[in-house]
DNA sequence: GCCCTTACTGAGCGAGCGCTTAGGCTCGGG
DNA sequence: CCCGAGCCTAAGCGCTCGCTCAGTAAGGGC
């Protein structure tokens, strides 16, 4: 497996950075009520209740509903942004690393669906700082990709007409994971990764490894 | 232009089958305000002032909110099905057809991109039965163009290890037009559906169209 | 023993929700 | 000229929402 596999694989639960306990807990049961309803169709008494607290425990950890959303958006960003960050610096060519991002985003959005699905699709729920903060953070995204797009259309080894079309296009090929993958279909994350990989290299033209055409 | 790209162009509104002309000002006043804040999010006020009436007056013409959205969600899928059908039915090779499902079905998700907000995410508002319903087009949907890839396979135009997964991946990509395309972008939705059929014909391996490569 | 801080609960406030009801306006048919 | 059907509104019901607040219990420093 790729190098950025382990930033994904290694950990259980995320949000070991947010203390202290009772907070954590709360941001836990917002992530999965926000991903399994919506941001609007969870009320504060369901995210308390999951964390086994009266509703007005929320509010002695975060300031509003809205700030929990915040404070998980903002995680989640961070978190795939290294994992883009730690491929797109790797140390192959521009195939290898585009294919091992890919690869890493691709796993990260499917094995942490829950996360994603919120990271991904509440977006518009946030406040307009917050809202201005978040996407920032994706044109960073954007930014990891389309670098190695053009690394490898400058070293020859990509054929892409328009870099930042195929850009959007990879990312939203990975981003959708978390809309329609299921822990109980017939695939894993890393299959999927890999399948995805697989696909991106022919978006850009690269010559599959070990592809002896010209 | 291809043979399905009339069945998106020609049209100004895709409600006129809905009658009498309160019920499809109601009718698009929803999709208006589901696309911009979501179902959850949206008031039946709001439905009923955008449509310049009283909030009784919607129930008039639909028993609950609910029923709106499964109205819209059922025309919606309705017509992307009809679309994709169109281009699939075509009398090109497996290449030209996918290209033209592709591109006829992306030109809907950009340009049509406030119905096909609500009909790809609010699926999970609906109650039970009429989410059924609902994934029954789409398993159509997916038949539609996996069929396509299989008849590329069979005839040896295409080169596709995993039909399935391709054929998902395909939808995927299309359908996540509607999530960040934007009217006051830089592409148009014809522009992007030829971007996204030149690299979904990438993605099955396809020569693209006078390509002399072998 | 005393008091202060920290973490939490039970009760509930004001607002806004989806939806209902009673009644009025406008017509074509008799 | 009246009537009933169709369509709409003003008012509001019952409920749940996000959020608040007074009070309590536990723990540590002196």
């Amino acid at each position: 497996m790729s190098r950025a596999a382990e930033t994904v694989g290694g950990e259980t639960e995320p949000w070991e950075e947010v203390t202290p306990d009772a907070a954590r807990r709360l941001l836990v049961a917002a992530v999965e009520a926000f991903a399994e309803r919506g941001y609007h169709a969870t009320t504060t008494r369901d995210i308390a209740g999951r964390a086994g607290m009266s509703p007005a425990a929320l509010y002695i950890h975060y300031k509003t509903k809205e700030e929990l959303l915040h404070r998980i958006s903002r995680i989640g960003h961070d978190r795939a942004l290294a994992i883009l960050r730690t491929a797109a610096g790797g140390e192959g060519g521009a195939a290898d690393r585009l294919a091992d991002a890919v690869s890493s985003f691709v796993r990260w959005h499917a094995g942490r669906r829950t996360t994603a699905r919120v990271v991904q699709y509440e977006l518009d729920a946030l406040g307009p700082e917050a809202r201005a903060e978040i996407l920032a953070l994706r044109r960073q995204v954007d930014a990891e990709v389309r670098g190695i797009v053009e690394d490898g259309v400058a070293a020859g080894e990509f054929d892409v007409p328009d870099v930042q079309g195929t850009t959007l296009a990879i990312l939203s090929l990975c981003i959708d994971v978390a809309r329609w993958f299921n822990i109980e279909g017939p695939r894993t994350p890393d299959e999927v990764g890999a399948l995805y990989a697989g696909l991106v290299l022919r978006m850009v033209g690269a010559r599959p490894p070990g592809d002896a055409r010209t």
